[in-house]
DNA sequence: TACGGGAATGAAAATCATTTTCATTTATGG
DNA sequence: CCATAAATGAAAATGATTTTCATTCCCGTA
């Protein structure tokens, strides 16, 4: 019952953060791999339900995946030009634990983004 | 350009809480309302950009509204029940200003959400 | 009051991610 | 080998959301 397809695994390790469905497929394609749509959603679900990679949404609804392990970050990202910078997060590690504690919440995530216009915009 | 549709933001607030674009206009029907499901979602979306409402998602992706207090605030939220708290965010205000001078971004806004389980489920 | 143009409306079609169906292929143990 | 289960993927179905487009409404003006 394993569909934990490991080249899927393998291609989202690679896509290096985020990837919706929709990206690890096109980019399984790109790269000459043979597989079907319905195998990458097969795979991404199996993958979320043995745990090992972690499942959001983005802002327009779509699901994104990214490996449970990878140290997570957070993005910082130009409303004009698109460019993005990795930025850490520490501090909101923190607020996120101790805001989920203080309500009673368990197993919590949380999303965090930054969008402005960068220094050539 | 104002279209802000009334009934449908009264629709909203009676719906108490949080409500889905679908689910207002089931409930606008049910109640004898004549409205078209475009126009739900046009007045939602323009009750967003005129930050009257607040969007989010739901684990399934659905976009789920609901009317925002003027101050701004984060939430914490139930991925299973939904269940909202709205919690107080000064450690991400300063974390946002801070990483934005130092990426040299200016106008900066920000989203921070936190999810999770609540104690009840 | 009649006219004209822009905004609002909504039905129907289009889009898009995701799921389901189902027939086919592959792997595996007996 | 054979049988049976698991995996695969193309195509169809689903469901939310958006777009198109023709119609209606509103409002200021001649």
């Amino acid at each position: 019952m394993s569909r934990s397809n490991p080249r899927v695994l393998s291609t989202l390790e690679r896509a290096g953060g985020f990837a919706s469905a929709q990206e690890v497929y096109r980019l399984m394609q790109r790269e000459g791999e043979s597989i079907g749509l319905t195998t990458v959603y097969r795979a991404l679900q199996s993958l979320v339900n043995d745990k090992i990679v972690d499942v959001l949404r983005r802002d327009d609804g779509e699901a994104i995946y990214r490996l449970c392990g990878e140290a997570h970050h957070h993005h910082l990202v130009c409303k004009s030009c698109g460019v993005t910078v990795e930025i850490e997060g520490g501090a909101i590690e923190k607020w996120a634990k101790v805001m989920a504690e203080e309500h009673g919440f368990r197993e919590v995530g949380h999303t965090a983004e930054i969008f402005g216009l960068c220094s050539k915009c």
